[in-house]
DNA sequence: CATTGTATACGAATTTTATCGTAACCAAAT
DNA sequence: ATTTGGTTACGATAAAATTCGTATACAATG
């Protein structure tokens, strides 16, 4: 195990984790950028979480040129597991399947979706 | 729509929550002793977070007789729904279905469990 | 070479959470 | 009546998260 730690992301890393996550690499400008498109936020907030986020090992960067890039250093799906254990003790009482009833009852979920479910539904049964 | 905004629980808020949910209602005492089982916690904390929570408009009391008893202002089923939500958004990109795939697939799900949600997702299939 | 635009670094202020100590209160037991 | 035990109120502190202003560096442009 080579500081392996497990860090919860707060809000504000979550979005700017979607963003690297999706892009894989980004300046601190395109993720101000984007972040923007849906919220009021000064671009040296952004670089600050960026730095912090550095500081923490959530984020990896490119420095060697002035414009620095940025790289998730955590993957998207350890992270989803990890929070999701979370909830599913903090709010769900420990139990997954009342999440995910909860999940799939309130949403509409189209029938593609349905599907894939079931698919995985199925597979789970043969064990 | 009177005074409906709705509000995100904290970590430990969610801890006392939970104690309230399953009980109905409980003076200060017994959610601080529910909490201590799992958790070093001293009462006045306890105490404090009951008060905040009362402040906010989580939780209400009954202050009638020195020993106060707080309940749950907050529905479980109304916040599991809400945070869900949230956390779809914020980790899972939108998609309730990534989700609930990542739900099942991580921890072990009983068969009694699967047949359970077998059962949801017919339901959904009829419409 | 001076100006302008875009970067990073860094410190500081603010807000939110979490925690606890101390005071004050009151009822029951000594 | 005094002590003891359990209670709320309240203020103070500390840590974490969020935000931004200002300084500084540097490259490209004029």
């Amino acid at each position: 195990m080579t500081g392996n730690k497990i860090i919860k992301p707060t809000e504000s890393e979550l979005e700017i984790l979607q963003v690297l996550w999706e892009r894989k690499s980004a300046t601190v400008r395109e993720v101000h950028d984007e972040i923007s498109r849906s919220k009021d936020i000064g671009y040296t907030t952004a670089l600050k979480l960026l730095q912090i986020m550095f500081e923490k090992g959530l984020v990896t960067r490119d420095d060697s040129s002035k414009t620095h890039i940025y790289m998730p250093a955590v993957s998207r799906e350890k992270t989803q597991k990890h929070l999701l254990g979370k909830m599913i003790d903090n709010v769900f009482s420990g139990s997954s399947t009342e999440l995910v009833m909860q999940a799939l009852g309130n949403h509409k979920t189209s029938p593609e979706e349905l599907d894939e479910i079931q698919k995985l539904l199925n597979n789970l049964r043969k064990e």
